[in-house]
DNA sequence: TAGGCCATCTGGTCCT
DNA sequence: AGGACCAGATGGCCTA
């Protein structure tokens, strides 16, 4: 049986890397409960860096793919149909057409409606081949309405779970590195960026060292689809060819100081990206004029910085996280100067208007220290419109900040 | 118009 | 027995 596309991925970007650090609650034992669960306990993953792995525990990035526990789902045939009896044939829409013929096919020989219960090996009749499953009941009209009403009020289950799936997908798109409320990631993009953005996070505790923009975003946007891409891109406030143009020339290697997070390790496909929102000037919007939101400023905005709870947010239903204690578990490590500096700079953000200034500068280059357009470009869609209904800026800017500085 | 994405319905299977 | 979960089928909507 194929499992589905979402759960594969959820599981090929968090198993190893997060398994253990939840208790009781792993990311991996969710993935293997439901996707709707795992959606959930992404998000809440998102909300709480305190929940990444320790990198000393678990170093290196899990790329399981091959070792997935084989669904034991058994595909015998012996079995007794169940339900049948309680089909209703009227009331069959859509994809509920499959069985339709199987019932309409079935012999109603039995006299006595009600309670006779068939096992699965009854007699046939003749040279017929035996038919296995439950003999068909006579459909009385109570049956039937109570066949229908089982089925509507499974309908009705069927849609709140979906509902409340959808409703995780979407705290999930608000704490991946882009959200947009107008141009929503599909449901499949959704899960692949955060995968990837979980990877990225990774590799940023691993190494105890800030990567490139260029490779950060190479990492975001790997297996994604072009339009989403050049969101992420945006976004980020980089130019897709660029990084892309980059990454190609480069042997496929990402510039990373770590020769262990590479295009070997973790393959990119090279996409051609050639939309006009890719084009030159699309990078160019400065973060004046739009904020844009991250799972960075979520977390900044979770709880250690009440400045930043807009009453117009009404994202996160997790937990408020304590951003000193997240970080300053890593600071326990040896590091560099360097990565200090990045890191006393994540744990002690104020939020302050008055940061916004330089590190909106700093985004003004490229990553090659390039000025990249330093004009402020008013209309560039589709990244007009990612900031929305709350102000968290600055936390993104802190954010790109770890990465320009 | 084809293709992508989505919501919904449905039956099967597993679990409590 | 009933609920949760899953995957297949179908049709609607949107966009290139």
């Amino acid at each position: 049986m194929i499992r589905p596309a979402c759960e594969d991925l959820l599981r090929g970007a968090t198993r190893g890397h997060v398994e253990g650090e939840l208790g009781s609650k792993t990311v991996w034992r969710c993935l293997s409960l439901s996707s709707i669960r795992a959606a959930a306990m992404l998000t809440r993953l998102f909300n709480e860096p305190s929940l990444l792995p320790d990198v000393q525990k678990f170093p290196g990035w899990v790329d399981d793919s091959g070792s997935e526990d084989s669904k034991t789902k058994d595909d015998e045939q012996d079995h007794c149909r169940l339900g049948d009896e309680d089909l209703d044939e009227g009331d069959m829409k859509g994809g509920g057409s499959r069985a339709q013929s199987e019932i309409a096919g079935e012999e109603d020989d039995d006299d006595d409606d009600d309670a006779d219960e068939e096992d699965c090996g009854h007699e046939g009749d003749g040279d017929r081949p035996k038919k296995r499953g439950p003999k068909k009941r006579k459909m009385t009209p109570a049956r039937l309405e109570r066949s229908k009403m089982r089925r509507q009020k499974a309908n009705a289950r069927e849609r709140t779970r979906m509902h409340d799936l959808n409703s995780a997908l979407d705290n999930l798109r608000k704490v991946v590195p882009c959200y947009s409320k107008t141009q929503k990631l599909s449901k499949i993009e959704t899960l692949r960026l955060a995968k990837n953005y979980i990877w990225a996070l990774s590799e940023i505790l691993r190494n105890g060292k800030r990567p490139d923009v260029v490779s950060y975003v190479q990492t975001l946007c790997k297996g994604l689809s072009q339009p989403t891409t050049n969101l992420v891109a945006g976004c980020l406030q980089l130019n897709s060819r660029n990084f892309l143009t980059e990454q190609c020339q480069d042997g496929a290697r990402f510039h990373m100081p770590n020769p262990s997070f590479s295009m070997h390790a973790y393959p990119y496909q090279c996409s051609r990206l050639s939309s006009p929102q890719c084009q030159s000037g699309s990078n160019t919007h400065s973060l004046r004029n739009h904020s844009y939101c991250s799972a960075y400023e979520t977390v900044y905005a979770g709880g250690a910085s009440p400045e930043y709870n807009s009453p117009d947010y009404e994202g996160h239903h997790s937990p408020p996280v304590c951003v000193n204690g997240n970080f300053s578990l890593r600071q326990q490590e040896p590091i560099s100067p360097d990565t200090e500096r990045g890191y006393h700079y994540s744990m002690h953000y104020t939020g302050l208007p008055g940061s916004r200034t330089s590190v909106a500068h700093g985004l003004a280059y490229g990553p090659s220290g390039a000025r990249s357009g330093g004009a402020h470009s008013e209309n560039v869609p589709p990244f007009h419109d990612m900031h929305l209904h709350h102000d968290r800026a600055p936390a993104y800017e802190e954010l790109n900040s770890f990465f320009h500085n």
